[in-house]
DNA sequence: TATGAATGAGAGTTCATTCAT
DNA sequence: AATGAATGAACTCTCATTCAT
């Protein structure tokens, strides 16, 4: 019973420290950080703007708080759909396919690591690029290496390799419009990157 | 006489309106344009807090002339070394050279331009975006549209082509560090999109 | 007790407005609405700066809300007087009497009214007409209109007559001193008006 | 031929400092001492920014010169035409005829008359009350005491009376629209003042 | 935990005034 | 006498943060 409750009652204070997050998001991937209003947010989120201070000590923690959760949503979106095939062409085609669909279904968070990434705020931006390792390992690794070593990519350090790839991947993230719709498909920018991976 | 005078003193105004995008240029891309402080931009071109509004009715009068300023540069500095040679693919790796060869001389304008690319200010993402109408074109007509008309690239719409060129080339922009230098040598980069434009 | 509750809270909010709002009319008073400071404003009120701002939205809104509280108290100040008696050459000596009292006791109020009638600021002025109509009604309906009734007044048209007497009104308690005291005492104001209405 | 040609330089400078007083009329009168801007007023009246302090050593010393200039014009024109006449009925209604010609002859100048009378700013309304003594003394004089020793008037005292027929041409003066028309005819405001003053 | 009144540092902007030309 | 670039004090307004309830 009272382990019931605890749960319950920890379920109500992540429900709101969620509902702040969800907030958070959608105002900085429209405002962006430094526009994105304290106020506006608890209000969005259906709090007073008191009750934020409750669940981050400040501003940029709420930031940080936003970043860490994206990019672990992110990255096991995209790696679910990578790892659910063997071959590396499959891998790589899976890779930008699924990208982008996580881009289009998580269009907030998808602004807010974009603008993250190329702006101007160096603590933001380490901070991203720390929590997104797992996904360049994950490149590097599953999808680049392997393709090496079965010889079927040309003899390519892996790890640049990887950066490369997750470079474009961003750089047409960043083109997304308003439906979450990249300015080229995610087929043709994959075939762009096989043709430039592949040994012919 | 007179002539010269008045060229003096023209070349007095516009010096100090050049000081002054100078200086805001190297505040937006350390800070971004909301944290960029116009006392210290004036201050550091050496002019009291007021003198900026001798030139900018508005901080964002002054980062739109910002825009206009670089990408002007930019695209001059481009254009100038790929129309120097004139097939397809020198052109293209010309394109890359001479794209990252002004990043790194100009690594303020490249961080301004970036972070306006994928920041969350639509006025300017647009101002920007028709400010480098030139460059596209010059991309999609003097490189992608020869290569396809001299059968030397794989059958592609020039327009949306260019688009991915452009894309890859800002995604690579936005990965420059501290010297300006790429996470990948242009070399590479241009080597990647060939393999990917080329026929086999 | 939750009422009681409720009201001591809405007590304290309305505590804090009224006493920006006294503190503005003192500010207004003294300075006029241009060189009146906001700061200064908080401040006399025993609040920092930034407080004014969770009640009014600009300093413009706190001018208007200031207006519509003196308006409403003047003019219920002198309704209350002129509708003690009923016939109507005593309600045009209770409406000079009363409203040279009210300038008397609200003399900041006063000054700030003056000003607004006569300054150039056309939305103020314009709020001020707007927030005295039922006044001009109580004088147009109530004395002046009764008068001509009763057969006591020269044949006039109540309206145009109404706005000579609030003109008369208004001009004279432009003239009044530091005590409140117009140049002219209220009774003989009311005796000229009279003689100037007056059947003879 | 020295004297001609230092006559037409005075004329010049003359000439340029009244360019000046007219522009800052207008800019005052439509927004008043405080927002009326200098470089505005320069530039209206056809000269750089820099050109009115060789004039006027401050803004409010510009003020002060338009007060002094048009109290003066003001005071001739309803002097001259309030003497035209012998006997003080004509003399009261050509001074209201004649006010309120004025007034619709300078609108701008009536409007910065009236803002400066009702306004906060003491030293203003101080030098304005002193330049129209002489208007003052006419009234009480030529007019009031005119009427009383002729037994036309009822026995008031001259000056106190004086001040109330001011008071209300200015009240009235207050009140005149756009075409700087009163809101009530000024043969009916000289006729309700007589209606006070004769004896019946 | 939630609230929201109060805070005050900080920012952009205005503009009267100066002064070298 | 006329100019206009430069100045900097002053002002309104924003908003992250605190804290008593």
């Amino acid at each position: 019973m009272v382990r019931h409750k605890e749960k319950d009652k920890q379920g109500i204070i992540s429900d709101t420290r969620q509902k702040l997050l969800t907030a958070a998001t959608q105002e900085v991937a429209r405002y962006g950080f430094e526009r994105a209003n304290i106020n506006q947010i608890s209000a969005s989120a259906g709090y007073a703007k008191g009750t934020i201070y409750n669940y981050f000590p400040t501003k940029r923690a709420l930031m940080l708080a936003l970043i860490d959760e994206f990019t672990k949503n992110h990255f096991e979106f995209i790696a679910d759909k990578v790892i659910q095939v063997n071959d590396p062409i499959s891998r790589l085609k899976n890779f930008f396919v699924a990208g982008f669909e996580w881009i289009e279904e998580n269009l907030q968070q998808g602004r807010v690591m974009v603008a993250t990434l190329n702006g101007p705020d160096v603590e933001f931006k380490e901070h991203l690029y720390a929590a997104y390792q797992p996904m360049f390992e994950l490149v590097g690794i599953e999808i680049i290496g392997l393709g090496i070593s079965q010889g079927l990519f040309r003899g390519m350090e892996p790890g640049p390799t990887a950066g490369m790839v997750m470079t474009i991947y961003l750089g047409f993230g960043s083109t997304v419009d308003d439906r979450g719709h990249p300015n080229v498909a995610p087929e043709k920018i994959a075939d762009l990157v096989l043709h430039g991976l592949i040994k012919v």
